[in-house]
DNA sequence: TTGTTATATTGATATTCATCAATGTGTTGG
DNA sequence: CCAACACATTGATGAATATCAATATAACAA
């Protein structure tokens, strides 16, 4: 099982924005309608847009159209991945390393350690 | 219990870059030196301080210098602070919004709903 | 088909970010 | 003190980001 840096830090980023993480918390109560999540910010609706976009092109988000309304929910499956991989972590009290390194970094030359 | 979402944000942002997500998850293992960390990525030297002093400013990593060297490890409070608010996030299968919104949006006006 | 509402896209812009090279700072050994 | 090593900071730069105004697109209702 191999860990996908890329996808983690692709949805930690969807999530590093003070808006997108509201949004999606906000999800937890059900299905959201666009203009429903837009009165709860003081932003355009044209940057609400682009939220949601980035939101769902990572995963962490689904959109649906309903007639006018486009409804938002959280994906599930994606949403797992992400407590997986942060369940994952530990703070370890594992002993320090005892060899540190020999070697130039101003060259970012190494010598043999 | 209030939520903190800019402090979240702020978490998350600090995660969402692929070298810095690496190297959070690289200290599950225990604590390590810069330089240790330094081997495994094609970054140079003072890039690597940048993503450590940002890792370190969120608040999920704490560094203590040893002489020579700075070690990290993770910062087992601030952890448990994003694993329970990423754990409270739920894909809730609530039914929908009915009403939805009226007005005009071009105009960032909204009418009595 | 025409007007209205909801959402998406585009273009412009100011800001932040990731990166490197160069240099500064702190610690230790001799 | 001086040289060497580990790490931090600074300055520069190209890329990415968040935002808005303006406009386009889509769906529906009458």
């Amino acid at each position: 099982m191999h860990k996908d840096y890329r996808n983690y830090a692709a949805l930690m980023k969807a999530l590093g924005d003070e808006t997108r993480v509201k949004i999606f918390d906000m999800l937890t109560q059900g299905e959201r309608c666009a203009c429903k999540i837009l009165d709860d910010f003081a932003i355009t609706q044209s940057t609400l847009s682009y939220h949601m976009k980035i939101l769902c092109d990572s995963g962490l988000v689904n959109g649906r159209r309903d007639g006018i309304w486009m409804r938002y929910t959280i994906n599930p499956d994606t949403l797992e991945i992400l407590k997986e991989f942060i369940n994952g972590i530990e703070a370890s009290c594992n002993e320090i390393d005892i060899n540190c390194c020999k070697g130039d970094q101003r060259l970012n030359v190494f010598m043999v350690k």
